[in-house]
DNA sequence: ACATTGTATGCAAATATGAGCATATAGACA
DNA sequence: TGTCTATATGCTCATATTTGCATACAATGT
C-alpha cells in the first residue's frame, strides 16, 4: 500500500503502459476520465484501470468521481511528485508519448461543458462524433 | 542489449539497488571505481557488479578499465540521459541516499593521485586508513 | 425491476526478476 | 609459475509480475 521508496515508486513507472497512462495525465493539464485514456491509448479497458490502480498506490495520481465516471490527476501535493512528473514530461518525446497526446485531443473535443459525456468510443466513430459535434456549435 | 524505451530505463531504476548506485554516480561528479561502490552501499560485491551490467546494457553508464580496476561514469551523449541523472539527484533525497555519498566521501579520501589504490575496505580499517593517509601529507 | 454502461477486480498460467553463492577471469606482482 | 586481488558471471530457487479473461459492482435510465 504504501510504496515511499523511491525505487518502487521508478519500478511503477517502468512500464510501458502505466508511464504511457502517467505521461498523458502529466502532460495535459486536466483530470482524465478513464474512458479518455482508454480511447487514446487504444488499450483494454482493463490495462489501464489497473495501471491506474497501480499509480494510485503508489501515491501518484488520484481520483474524483462522478457517478460511474472516474476523472485521475497527477498528485502534486508532495514536491517530490512534482520533480516526478516534471521529469516524465520533459523524458517522454517521441512516440508512442506523442501520438497518445494527439488522440487525447480528439477525444477532449466530444466533452461537453468540460466534462466526459461518452464512454468508449472506437476509432471510426470518433470522427463521426467530432463533426457532429462542431456542427452542432 | 538495446534497451532504448523509456519505460525500460526507467524499470531499470526501480530497483534500490541499482537506483543507489545510479544516484552515486550521478551526484558524485566523478568515475567511481567498483570497490568504491561497494564500500559505500556497503552490499556485496556481485550486487555491485550485477547493478553496474544492468546500468551499462541499458546505455546509462559506461566504463574505463585500468588493470583489474573499473571506473564507471554516466554516459551524458544522449539527451535524454542528461535529464534522467539530473532527475535522478533531484529526486532521491534522504536516505539511503545521504548516506551513500557520506560514505563515498570517506572512500574517496583514500584515493592517490585521484585513483583508487585500495579494494574493498571494512568499515573498520576505514578510519585507521584514513588516519594514516591525513598523517602521510 | 431490468438492462445498460463505466469501471474495478479476482483468478490462473506464463514469464520475469532478485538474492545468494560459488566460481571464473584476468591483471599485478612475488 | 603461483598467488593475490578486482571484477564478472553462471546457476538455482523463491518470489514477483504480467496478461488476458470473465465477471463483479455501482450508477443511470427505461
Amino acid at each position: 500500500m504504501e510504496a515511499n521508496l523511491k525505487a518502487e515508486i521508478l519500478k511503477i513507472l517502468g512500464d510501458q503502459t502505466r508511464l504511457r497512462v502517467a505521461y498523458l495525465l502529466a502532460a495535459s493539464k486536466r483530470s482524465l476520465c478513464v474512458c479518455e485514456i482508454v480511447d487514446s491509448l487504444k488499450l483494454p479497458q482493463y490495462q489501464i484501470s489497473k495501471s491506474l490502480i497501480m499509480l494510485r498506490r503508489a501515491g501518484l495520481v488520484d481520483v474524483d468521481r462522478n457517478g460511474t465516471w472516474g476523472y485521475y490527476y497527477p498528485k502534486t501535493d508532495q514536491k517530490t511528485n512534482t520533480i516526478l512528473f516534471d521529469f516524465v514530461k520533459e523524458y517522454c518525446i517521441g512516440e508512442p508519448f506523442d501520438g497518445d497526446l494527439t488522440e487525447l485531443s480528439k477525444r477532449l473535443a466530444l466533452r461537453d461543458g468540460g466534462r466526459c459525456v461518452v464512454g468508449f468510443v472506437p476509432e471510426k466513430e470518433l470522427q463521426k462524433l467530432i463533426r457532429k459535434k462542431t456542427a452542432a456549435v
